[in-house]
DNA sequence: AGAATATATACGCTTGATCATATATTCCGA
DNA sequence: TCGGAATATATGATCAAGCGTATATATTCT
């Protein structure tokens, strides 16, 4: 698995796409509509920037039913990842970062339960 | 000092500052005109890259005559220096940032010497 | 089959990034 | 004080990023 820092670096350039990865750095996998909640933003956006992220090969996707499921590529090199981890420890608090993950924590229909939000 | 997360990734999204930054990481305090010979990058090109990484914050100045020197801003926070750094191991000997490193080390007329390149 | 839900894509628009060229500024040396 | 070198900035053209709206696709449920 190969990826330029240019890539890596436009990715994560927009807070929308950084708070997704954030959100996925700390819970391993969560489906669209789990990080469209978290994060408030309009749903073809939140489709267009995690397609973007898609296309850099920052995660992968798996669909289960209804529910398209993203989680950080499993083979990334290691440099990225720790980029990711640093950056987390570096954010860890601070808005909005830190928002999303309680939004995400209070969330009431998560997948799993009959019905998303 | 603080910096925001999308300032960093939107400066080092583009090689030409990412490739400035790493050969700052490696030699301390570099002039404009070391860096614009051992990237290869127009001068007007790396001035207003230059701008662009002291306006994030990511850099400083210091003018000692004719030249203008930059290093990495010493008061970035440590997650910031961290990025660099796992980035900097990343892409070790890989180009275009190998070439860098070497097109510096063979520069013929550094600033110290009576003139410039 | 048809309705409902989750996700993705297409289109038009606005905004911002990058570059090439030209010009300005600052400083050195004669 | 004048000329030239190093660096910065302004300008205009081009191109990509991002967004809102609308629409398409895929899957499940009834």
């Amino acid at each position: 698995m190969n990826i330029m820092p240019a890539t890596l670096f436009s990715a994560l350039a927009h807070d929308t796409r950084l708070r997704c990865l954030l959100l996925l750095a700390a819970h391993e996998e969560l489906c669209v509509c789990e990080l469209t909640d978290a994060i408030g933003a309009a749903q073809p956006n939140m489709s267009r920037h995690l397609g973007h992220l898609r296309e850099a090969g920052l995660v992968t996707d798996r669909r289960q039913g209804l529910w398209i499921h993203y989680r950080i590529n499993p083979e990334l090199p290691t440099w990225v990842t720790d980029v990711l981890t640093r950056t987390a420890a570096g954010v860890k608090g601070s808005e909005p970062f830190a928002s999303d993950l309680t939004a995400l924590a209070v969330m009431p229909l998560r997948p799993g339960a009959p019905r998303c939000a």
